[in-house]
DNA sequence: AATATTCTGGACCTATTTGTCAAGAACTGT
DNA sequence: ACAGTTCTTGACAAATAGGTCCAGAATATT
């Protein structure tokens, strides 16, 4: 479904999401407590960094911290940093054709609800409405 | 959502639906018709041949052609052939997690009503369903 | 039987994804 | 300023997916 990498991030945003307000996260700690090989997830880390996700401070006191309220970060503003145009479902029978109402592939209607449910799970689904500690008390 | 080749083998499965019953298709044809290398395609329909969904016959009066009805093929069956235990949508946080109801991720419950949409399509939807001309009239 | 045709299977190649590692940059506390 | 720490970056390695090619097996026609 998701790209592993895709699968990562989103499971690192989640521990920084249960994070304590004004706090951070060591990239060591995040890598173990989401189980994610550390030497990897530093470079999915920077590419959230770089997309205005999470911010990084380096030092003895630094680590990573959301950039915005857990609430602000959607689902698919995750996954576009790393699969690009390709992160909403699109043609099940051709992922690079355009498959729509006016051009539909043979299996558009059948697929149509399910690619709708996938697509509204992905835009309307923030960090903080799958991290089991609310940010917000 | 799906890997390229489970894509090639939807496609083909398709044409060789359309194909009039009791009639062949070569793999040249089906290469140009379904936009698929045709090399690559081989390899497909060989692995297809090997799971009985396909039937293939050599030399000049030969080609390829469907093993049993199309509405007998569901889409589940082809896709496991090439994704073998990750055909079924899983966990989107962890594709290698067991996650249900009783041992559910963060995001299962969100992510459940999707999941079940995209399973009951890939299980209940044959090629017969998805390809245009209908072989039994 | 010879020939032309088509599928089969293995070897091989290329691109992408995932993962590893280390040197260097940035930060903190002493 | 220095030492200790943590993030950053680039080079590199391993694994997987996608694709090419061709010798050989099977089939039908003559």
């Amino acid at each position: 479904m998701l790209s592993t990498t895709s699968e990562y991030a989103l499971r690192a945003l989640i521990e920084l999401a249960n994070v304590e307000d004004g706090h951070m996260m060591f990239g060591k700690s995040l890598s173990e407590r989401a189980g994610i090989p550390a030497g990897y997830l530093s470079k999915i880390l920077a590419a959230l960094g770089r997309a205005g996700i999470i911010d990084a401070t380096r030092g003895m006191s630094g680590g990573y911290q959301l950039a915005k309220p857990a609430k602000d970060i959607l689902l698919i503003d995750v996954i576009e940093v790393f699969e690009g145009v390709r992160s909403r479902p699109a043609c099940i029978l051709d992922k690079n054709r355009e498959c729509d109402d006016e051009k539909p592939c043979p299996a558009h209607d059948r697929f149509q609800k399910t690619r709708q449910s996938y697509l509204k799970f992905l835009e309307e689904t923030s960090i903080a409405a799958i991290a089991k500690r609310r940010t917000s008390h």
